[in-house]
DNA sequence: AACAAACGAGAGCAGTGCTCTTGACATCGA
DNA sequence: TCGATGTCAAGAGCACTGCTCTCGTTTGTT
């Protein structure tokens, strides 16, 4: 299920020579072992030292491949966003390209079952952060932003395709500050969406995760839902309405 | 494990030898310092000797009063929750008993300020479980239900008082599975609202809290949105009118 | 005064992240 | 082909962590 990075690879125009291949594949083994110790350990228990153990090397060597701690943890916060984001957008695509009610709903699915399956990762990118660790933006943000894009470019696509109705959100007026934040998204995702609209889908998008989080986080009691696919699934239908999705 | 004799409680009928209240204040001084050094590096970086060398005392001299650095954490994930718990009262309380919204309302924005005021502890109670650590339930749980208790005595006083309109939720089936969850906890809370309200009275719960932890694990970007008070105050409005509750 | 419980200090074990040095090996240029 | 250059794994070492154990001392009770 590895999919090795074709790109980082491809970005080194130099011909492989055997040294540049040994190395990359070395990251690739290490970036793997750091997967699965954080799935089994979490994030925050993340041991250089336990990699290089399982890699069948001293702990400085990894070193030589990995500057820090907080850099493994940095490709592994890009691996997981992308993994997310690929499944997430395998889901969406398998659904037709005018049932955009379908489409948030695989979406929100896709995430759930991928932060149930790997709460470990899940809990790196979307829960508290780890102490003492900064994500790197000009890294992090692209992969970091794939699910969010896909969700506004499903509700923007509602929109223009006139399947959003607004006559289901009553007028709750918008403050000038929050328009104007709206207005600067608008204008940077080049979206066409009204700000009520906008705000609906910040709604919806932070009650997803919320419900998720509840879910991973174990804030539920533990039996206080037994048939939480439902739960969840009830949630998607009034969320759907919020978002003036028709289904 | 709650075995205990009660006649060496009893015997112990006089708490106030000064040994007594020595320990006491020693225990009440780790607590504190605990949660200075849980404020300012957090959870997972919460050292037991840090905390030992602030008290002026050696390492191992913190352990004849904490047994264990989970038990330290065990002490302070309660202290929160009912420090949390105290803001939360405090806040409904301030607000006329028969303005519902305005209590639901006072109870999110109470959490929220909570929350952004002491990030490391919202962390602690609401975040990714900290590796290693799981809270023992029979101490914990009785003051980590002090909020959503208070909020679904709201919603359900607000049901009674006929102040809920069922109307502005389009009817959504929900299935089998759902309706028993949902009727155990009427059952076990004394509720009388049926179970779309309950429904949606988890969703706005959860709703609330994915709100608040993209705020405080800060998965909004850095200026994304500039006017936080107005868009979270903008969501309590959607929220309510989620829940039914007439403003 | 005698005794037992509680206490603080310190040593010690195993683990962590990280740095530095050392010696072996591969690669490339002359 | 030979030497310079660079890369690599290994190991020692530093400072930190949680935690346990022992050893005297203090303290309150009898």
């Amino acid at each position: 299920m590895t999919s090795a990075e074709p790109a980082a690879v491809k970005a080194k125009q130099k011909p492989s020579t055997p040294r540049e291949r040994a190395r990359t594949q070395t990251i690739a083994d290490i970036i793997r072992l750091g997967r699965e110790h954080l799935a089994v350990h979490g994030a925050a228990a993340l041991s250089l030292r336990a990699v290089a153990r399982d890699l069948g090397v001293v702990s400085s060597a990894v070193y030589r491949y990995v500057e820090n701690r907080d850099e493994l943890l940095t490709l592994l916060l890009i691996d997981a966003y992308n993994q997310l984001g690929d499944e997430v957008d395998a889901a969406v695509d398998a659904v037709p390209g005018q049932d955009f009610a379908g489409q948030f709903k695989a979406l929100a699915k896709a995430v759930r079952t991928w932060a149930i399956r790997e709460p470990a990762s899940y809990s790196l990118l979307f829960g508290s952060p780890v102490p003492g660790y900064q994500a790197p933006g000009e890294r992090t943000t692209v992969p970091g932003t794939r699910v969010i894009v896909r969700l506004v470019g499903i509700f923007d696509a509602a929109y223009r395709a006139g399947a959003l109705n607004a006559a289901a959100s009553p007028a709750v007026v918008i403050p000038e500050g929050l328009a104007a934040d709206l207005a600067a998204i608008r204008g940077e995702m080049d979206l066409a969406a009204p700000d009520a609209t906008l705000a609906r889908g910040v709604l919806v998008w932070t009650s997803v995760f919320g419900a998720i989080s509840f879910e991973v986080f174990g804030q539920y009691g533990r039996d206080t839902f037994a048939a939480r696919d439902e739960l969840f699934d009830h949630q998607l239908s009034v969320l759907q309405g919020v978002a003036g999705l028709q289904g």
